[in-house]
DNA sequence: CGACCTGTTGAGGCTCATCAATAGGCGTGG
DNA sequence: CCACGCCTATTGATGAGCCTCAACAGGTCG
């Protein structure tokens, strides 16, 4: 189990910690600068500013949901949980990803997990409509932000269906590292990984034993160090040529919500 | 090699054989009906109409295209290639489905390969913004296509990452399935399967003698017979319990462009 | 007719899963 | 303060699932 003591109520904060005015994730490069009314237009969506413990459902699968969420700080998965019990981590979402979209009115496929404490800015999903109809370029923004996670799965469906034991894991941290270094959440070499070797072995789609021996033949080799929840690559060019991994893809700047 | 004859150059037809206005395929029932200005701007994006052979290329990974296109007739897979000469099948395009859209100016993550003779309508990819400035409910309908294409690929990974081999192949033949019924291409037990056994492995991450095993095992137990080209399912319901797959779970209408 | 492609089957080996047992970290409660 | 329980990491042993190599059969096409 992931969550064994989740059983905290969720906090809600009507008064915003944070005004979508000042918000600092936007101010990041990676994000794309807005215009004053694209920003009104977000504050009038922003509905909440949601905060959960760590190991606590966001979205649950099955379930429909009114609500999109941009994650505000913290880390959080994508799951889906299968009839035997077992899990396959679909993504992994991190500062200023949005979570949530479904088909209009349909249930969602996947549960949101925090893997952190984490906090989340929670939007009315019946606004999607008018962003289309009234903030064309906010629009494409987010439809590009779904083209760029569709381009992270793809990988990821590479990575379960091709590649061995080792080489998963390697690929799965060279994204996440390229990812936090974006954002500003690493020094290039040392990031912090909350997550246990259960996980892992959920998002590489391997047992959790497993999952260890294919960590201490890393260690062995000095391509990643994982002590606590803190990961190391000393080097991140031999590290992409050992689990054939494309450095530096994504140039790209993604709106945020 | 999935394309080992595929030489043959492409032919372009500028007087278009289909017009937008009258196109079949947009009469079915899972595609929304468009309002006429709406198939206006379309055929105002068509430049036009591409016939391909089986195993040709559409676009190639690595490359740039200034294009979008969306399927007419045939079948074709968006693919990846890996150094070593392997293939992971990313997806399958049937009629009425979307290929190509990239972050702007961003190289193509993937291949498009055609497994029968295939038409498509190319459509000029400059025009998407126009699309989200004019269209808004056009482009929200593209919009809803991707997430519906995301949950398909969602559903990839688990089996991937979480299936044994029977089951993967039952899960994927069954999600065919439930697309080509939609499109009126099945009678609801059988329907063309335009793949030999290499493609199929390649499609669920295993070698293709071992593929070969898992079909004998399936059609021993009745539950999947492939004979050439073609595919039965005797019993939906039974195989979908096999290999855990939720059936219809789609009720969403597509847009198609 | 032979070349080629695809399906089929067998044998052997490697990867990975499962079970089980031990050790270490951390918080809780005595 | 230590003792205890719980969770996580670690290691070994065993077996199942899958891969690879290799050989052969049947069909299609030149």
């Amino acid at each position: 189990m992931i969550g064994p003591r989740a059983k905290t109520t969720a906090r809600r904060a009507p008064a915003l910690p944070v005004g979508c005015r000042a918000c600092p994730l936007r101010r990041k490069q990676i994000f794309r600068q807005l215009s004053s009314g694209e920003v009104d237009f977000i504050s009038r969506m922003k509905r909440c500013h949601l905060q959960l413990p760590a190991g606590e459902e966001l979205l649950t699968q099955g379930r429909t949901s009114g609500s999109l969420y941009t994650l505000y700080e913290g880390w959080a998965v994508r799951l889906r949980q299968l009839p035997d019990g077992g899990r396959q981590i679909l993504d992994f979402v991190l500062p200023g990803d949005l979570v949530g979209l479904v088909q209009a009115h349909g249930e969602i496929g996947y549960s949101v997990l925090t893997l952190t404490a984490a906090s989340f800015c929670e939007l009315d999903a019946k606004t999607v409509g008018a962003m289309f109809r009234t903030q064309p370029s906010l629009a494409m923004g987010v439809f590009e932000g779904r083209i760029q996670e569709q381009e992270r799965i793809d990988a990821r469906l590479v990575m379960l269906g091709r590649m061995p034991a080792a080489e998963r894991i390697g690929h799965l941290l060279l994204g996440l590292r390229e990812r936090l270094h974006e954002r500003g959440l690493t020094d290039g070499t040392s990031f912090a990984l909350p997550l246990h070797g259960l996980q892992l072995a959920d998002a590489v789609g391997l047992s959790r034993v497993h999952v260890m021996r294919a960590l201490r033949y890393l260690r062995q080799h000095e391509l990643i160090m994982i002590r606590g929840r803190w990961a190391t690559i000393p080097s991140v060019p031999k590290l992409a040529h050992f689990s054939g991994f494309a450095v530096g893809n994504s140039r790209a700047k993604s709106y945020i919500l």
